[in-house]
DNA sequence: TTGAAAGCGCTAACAT
DNA sequence: ATGTTAGCGCTTTCAA
């Protein structure tokens, strides 16, 4: 620990000079311009003296630190547990070995100032970032971008700002789950979507997607058959149970609706669909007996419940591994080429029913 | 992002020394060698220009990273996602930024070479390494140590090898969890341990904990009523689903056992209690009803079974903070002080037990 | 093919 | 109180 092994000690032991050691110890020039004698012995010389490059050295001159900040905006998911951006967190570790790019941890909970991106910058201290599962109204960003910094997000569910985003197509869910049910046998179809006073960006989607595709299929839906706001009769300020508050309400509206209500139900969330469950079987309701329910986001303990919930699953691990294919593409690339306001990239991943025991045939 | 900002340009502008910019910037000398004049104007000028450090010289000279590495070996938890280990690093986060820590992530997922935290501090990238939960028989823990390296464990259950440490007390676990049981009358307790091939030290931990605390309390406990690999008859290899497996045999002998078995029983995590509640109900023992049954982690989705699952909580949050509290100490009490082998210090965690509504009254 | 030298941006003695 | 200087360890022209 004490006496670190510099470029300058190999270079005495093997009887050369610095310049020599680094063009071997980084292969420049193809391993073509040091004889291979030479080569050989500084090879050995530097393994010998377990020498090992200095990074802040070489990031000052490189002016390259080849890592990457991630940064979670605090969001008012208040879900269960951080799985979700954990998971998209495992796709951007993945890549960013892949590509041989450190991470460096700016926020993970959500609770970091986001400002602290930028310092990072300023700092030159990342080359990039990622930001995950941000939803946007951040001016922050703007600032970013204006700033010609390299930002990427994985499952970007915010407006447009020029920003590169591995976006998750939170319409398609409500698609792909009615046709699943569709395929079910069920023509009545119901919907329970977010109480809150502000909801996600992610929840809206999912309930317009819902109008949007059962409209198109030919499925009618009276209001009492789309559960939120309106029907719970106050919207919810933040809190961490909203989930249980939403998920309770919705299963005794259905325990009401009785035979009136619809063979089915498609949740905004997992979470809420979880909630559902104790309730509807205290209320007499058999799921999937009587009523068929699904939830979205294909959460882990999906498998836990009874019956186990089927879900609408996000490729999220992908989301982030892209993500950062893209970034290292672009911090590659060389310094922002394009100076005017861009466009940013748009990948759009679809989402997939991961069917198990909730649904079942009319 | 082209033309950084450095200390020359500053001093340029202010019409000064770089030598009295760091001086300033850095508040050396507790503010009192450079003219209240002069640091006004350097403050001035260095915040209109947006001047920032820049890390990498910064580290050079001062041999310092102010980051900290983190690590996640490869367990053989394949628990249900990974929240076990990011609660943990929640709280190696809070405690990072209290502390003026950046986090370098080297694994997450573990499956990263674990030899990776080596070089990490030989190129000089960080100050200190936190493992989360490491299991010990890992010999590049003792390579680390050896170097002189800073590491500290959060949630360690490995030997003791001269590693700081933040350990979770695995016997008191079901010592808590029997007091919890007898507390509501029982006195016919079983347990459901691991019937892995090589099961990991936490669940051995629990059961030895189990087999002495109720021997302490003499609390009868006849082979049948603790469950393992003796019973299932195989020991189990690795695989992802291994506690459906355990769970869905564990709860089939309960149902077989009837009246001849005890009135409460604890299994050694979650993940098994949790698959076992919907066999209970269909083999028509009813939770809490007839028999009360506990886990141990007090994971999130405990409260979304039905019954939601009494159990055993960590202070995972608590430890990982610990962790970095320590960590922090070490790097800042300066250079190895102690040479030889010294022996790790241990900081011992209790369990809660966190009740929910899968125990009762006998 | 190898070496000398000039920085990268900052800090910390040491001078003034 | 402020400036000068000598590095930290590495990369990269440019000469030899």
């Amino acid at each position: 620990m004490t006496g670190h092994v510099t470029m300058k000690d190999v270079a005495r032991r093997v009887g050369c000079s610095s310049a020599v050691v680094s063009t071997v110890v980084n292969g420049a020039r193809g391993n073509t311009v040091v004889g291979a004698a030479m080569r050989e012995r500084v090879l050995g010389v530097a393994a010998e003296l377990g020498y090992r490059t200095n990074f802040a050295s070489r990031s000052l001159v490189r002016r390259r630190t080849r890592t990457l900040g991630v940064y979670i905006p605090s969001s008012p998911w208040a879900g269960l547990g951080y799985a979700y951006d954990d998971t998209i967190l495992r796709g951007v570790e993945a890549a960013s070995r892949k590509h041989g790019y450190d991470l460096l941890l700016i926020g993970l909970s959500g609770n970091q100032d986001p400002k602290t991106c930028l310092d990072k910058f300023a700092e030159r201290r990342i080359d990039g970032l990622i930001l995950i599962h941000a939803e946007g109204e951040t001016p922050w960003v703007g600032e970013l971008l204006a700033r010609g910094c390299n930002v990427v997000a994985a499952d970007y569910s915010g407006p447009e700002v020029g920003l590169d985003a591995m976006v998750f197509d939170n319409r398609a869910v409500s698609r792909v789950a009615v046709e699943h049910l569709a395929g079910l046998g069920h023509r009545q179809i119901g919907f329970i979507g977010s109480c809150r006073l502000s909801p996600n960006r992610d929840s809206v989607l999912r309930q317009q997607g819902f109008l949007q595709v059962t409209a198109e299929m030919g499925l009618e839906v009276p209001p009492e058959w789309v559960f939120d706001q309106r029907l719970l009769g106050r919207p919810l300020a933040p809190d961490a149970d909203l989930c249980q508050i939403e998920g309770r309400a919705a299963a005794q509206h259905i325990v009401t609706l009785g035979q009136r209500g619809p063979t089915a139900w498609l949740a905004y969330c997992d979470l809420v669909a979880g909630i559902m469950l104790p309730v509807l079987r205290g209320g007499g309701v058999a799921v999937p007996g009587q009523i068929s329910l699904m939830g979205v986001d294909d959460s882990d303990w999906c498998r836990m419940v009874d019956p186990p919930l089927t879900s609408v699953g996000h490729p999220l691990v992908d989301m982030g591994s892209r993500a950062v294919d893209q970034l290292v593409a672009r911090i590659e690339a060389g310094p922002t080429e394009t100076a005017g306001p861009r466009s940013g990239l748009r990948i759009v991943f679809p989402p997939t029913v991961v069917a198990k025991a909730s649904t079942a045939s009319v």
